[in-house]
DNA sequence: GTATAATCGAGACGGTACGTCCTGTCTTCGA
DNA sequence: TCGAAGACAGGACGTACCGTCTCGATTATAC
C-alpha cells in the first residue's frame, strides 16, 4: 500500500515514449498553432496512447512547458552561464540582446515560448513555472552583470540591478509579446543607450 | 439576391442582447477564468440564442475584446484624453504610473485584460486589435507629453518618445503579465527616475 | 424554464438521422456482431454525430432495440395480426412453428435478435422491454389459438394456454439461444404432437 | 525451441491465485453485475498480477466459465450423479424441477449463471463449452430418467427421450432466462403434468 | 542445497471506446 | 427579418480497460 496510483513509478517510465512526446508536441505548436494543437494529436503524432500523456503530465500545457524546457537544457548546455565582461558594459548589453533578438526571430524557438507565455499569461500555475524555470535564471546573469558594472563605478551604486535590467529587457519582450513594434537590433542598442544614460539631458 | 449573409442588418440589431451578452462574457472570465468561458456558457448566461452571438462576432475572443472595449470606454469618458502636464515631467509620469497600477491591481479589469492578452499573444488578429484599439492609443498619450517634454529642454533632443516610453512602461507591462515581480508605487516611482536619469553616473 | 436539458425536443428530430442510425446499427451487428458494435462506430457509419445517439437512447442496447423494433414492425405489417385457424390445431401449431425456424434461420434476423436476447438476459431493463415488444406479442397469438381450439373441444378444459404454449415454443427457443440442439421444421412437428397428445401412453 | 509461449508450466501453478482469481471474479459478479466486471477488477480484488490472468485464461468469459464450474463442482460432490427413480415418473421430475427451482432463484447462482448464458448466446464458444459443461450433463440425466421409463411402460416407446425431456426443462429455463413469467413450484409440477398427458383430451 | 528458470505481483505501454462538452451551422417558431 | 431555442455533424476531452510487455522478487522443481 505504498504506491498510489496517481504517483506512476518514474523508473519504469519509457524514455522513448518521453521524447516522441517532446518531438511531437514541439512540431506541432510550430506546425499548427497552440490552440489547434491536441492531447490527441501529440499522442497520435507520437505513436503513444493518450494515457502515457496523462499518466505523466496534467495538460498540453504542461508537455510543451517541458518539451521546451527539454530543448533550450540542449541549447544551454553550449552557451557559458553568464554574460560576456569586457569591461564595458554598453557594448556587453548590445551583444546580448542582439542575440536575443535573433533568437526570437527563430521560428524554431517562436512557436513554442510564444505559446507558453500566452498559457501563463492566464493559467497562474504554467505562468510561475515559465517565469522560474526560462526567465529568471536569465534575468539572474543581467543582475549579475549590473553588480559587476556597479562595483566598477559604470552604474549609480544606488541602483537595484533587478530593476534596471528591465529598463532594456522589457520593452524588447512586450515589442515581441505584444506585437507593439518591430524588433531588431538597432532597437536594442538604442534600449541600452537611453537606459544607461537617461532621457533627460546631462 | 439583396441581402448577403455575412452582413446582417445593424439597424435591427438588439441593443438588449448586445448589452446582455457583453454583461455575461465579462462576468463569465471573471469568475470561471477565459478559458472556461465559451461562446454556449456566454449565450445560456445572456438568455440569447447562440446564434445571436455569431451573427455579429466571429469568436468568443472578438466578443470578449468588444465587452472590455465597451467597459473602458464607459470609464475613460471621465478621464482626460491626454496625461496631466504640470512642467515636471517626472512628477507627471510618476501620477499617471500610479493610476495605472492601481487599475491592473483592480479585479474587474485584471481577469478579462488578462485574457485579452494571453489571447493577442498567440493570435496575432486579435493581438492586433487589442493592441490597436486599447493600448497603442494609451502610449500615443506618453508620446505627447514626452514630446512636449523635449521641446522644454527636459528630454534630450535626439531621443524617440516612441522608444522612450517603454522604459518606464514596459517593466510595468511584463511585471504584470509574466508576473516576474510585484508591481507598486515605489516600484514605478523608480522607473520614471531610472528612465529619466540613467543608470550610469553623471 | 419549461424545458429541461435531459428532455430533447422530439418534434425537431432528425427522420434522417434515426433511420441512418438504425440502419447502421443494425448492419453491424450483423457484420461484426453485437461486441465489437460500438456506439462510436454507429455513429461514423451513419454520418451522425455521436451526440445525436446520445440525446435519444442511453446505450447502444437501446439503440438496437430500437432499430429491431422498427425493423419488425415493418415486416410485420404484411402478416395478419392472428394465427391461422383452418380447425386443425396440429397442422396451424406446425405451421407457424415452421415459419419461426425460417425466421430464426434467417440471418438478417439471427444477429440483432441473438444480441437483445443475450443483453436482456444480463440487463433486465432491456429484458423487460425485449420481451414486452417482440415476445409477449407473439405469445399472445399462441394464447387466443389455443383458447379457440379449448373451445372447440380439441384441448383439454383445464388447461391453461399460457403455460401451454410454451411446452412447443420454449423448446424451440432454448435450442436457438442455447444452441442445445439443432432446429428444423421436423423437431418442430415433433414437439407439436409431444405437446397435444403426451408423453405417457394412452 | 524447447517451450512455447503459448503453453505455460501447469506444474508450476499458483493454486494459490488460481481460487482468489476464482472467488474475485464470482464475487465481483454478484456485485456489480457481468458488464462492470473487468479483468482489471478481478486481479486487483484477487491481489494478482493481470498477466497471471491472461497466462492461464483466455477472456474474463473464460474466467467465469471455469470459476462457476468449480463452484458447481463443489455443490455437485455431495449429490448423486443421477435422477431419483421411484417408479412414479411424474413425482421424481416433479421433485427434481422443485429443486431446479430453487437453485435458480439462489442469489449466488443466479449472477454468474445468468452472465455465462448471455454471453454464451452472442458468443458462440463460450456457448458451446457453457453447454457442454453444465447443461448437457444435467439433460443427460433427464434422457436415463426418461428412457427406464419407457423401458418400464411409462413413455410411449416411439417417444425420443431428448425432446421429451425439453417440454418441460426448456418453459422453465425461457421463464427464468427471459423473464417470461415467474417460476415456481406449481408452475414446473403443470409443466411436468402437461407434458407427460398432452394438451388434447384423452 | 543450491542453481535456474518459470511464475508471480505490479504496472507502463499502444490502443480503442466511452460518455461529455463545445464548436459553428442550420432550422423552426414567435414577435 | 431578427431573436430565442436548440438539433445537428464533428471533434477533443479525460477516463477506463484491453491485451502485451517488461520488470525484479519469489518459488519450486531439477541438478
Amino acid at each position: 500500500m505504498a504506491t498510489r496510483k496517481s504517483t506512476p513509478d518514474t523508473s519504469r517510465r519509457s524514455e522513448r515514449s518521453r521524447r516522441a512526446i517532446y518531438d511531437a508536441a514541439l512540431a506541432l505548436v510550430a506546425e499548427v498553432g497552440y490552440p489547434k494543437t491536441t492531447v490527441e494529436g501529440i499522442a497520435a503524432r507520437a505513436g503513444v496512447g493518450k494515457q502515457t500523456i496523462y499518466r505523466w503530465w496534467s495538460s498540453k500545457a504542461d508537455v510543451l512547458l517541458e518539451a521546451f524546457l527539454d530543448l533550450t537544457d540542449q541549447a544551454a548546455g553550449q552557451e557559458p552561464p553568464a554574460l560576456p565582461d569586457t569591461g564595458d558594459l554598453a557594448a556587453d548589453l548590445k551583444a546580448v540582446l542582439r542575440a536575443t533578438v535573433d533568437e526570437l526571430l527563430d521560428p524554431r524557438f517562436e512557436a513554442p515560448s510564444r505559446a507558453l507565455a500566452a498559457e501563463g499569461v492566464v493559467n497562474e500555475e504554467v505562468g510561475r513555472q515559465f517565469v522560474a524555470a526560462l526567465l529568471e535564471p536569465q534575468l539572474q546573469l543581467y543582475v549579475d552583470r549590473l553588480r559587476a558594472a556597479r562595483s566598477a563605478g559604470q552604474v549609480r551604486p544606488e541602483v537595484d540591478p533587478r530593476i534596471a535590467l528591465e529598463l532594456f529587457v522589457s520593452p524588447l519582450a512586450q515589442r515581441w509579446l505584444q506585437r507593439t513594434g518591430p524588433i531588431s537590433h538597432a532597437y536594442t542598442d538604442t534600449l541600452v543607450d537611453y537606459a544607461l544614460y537617461g532621457l533627460a539631458p546631462r
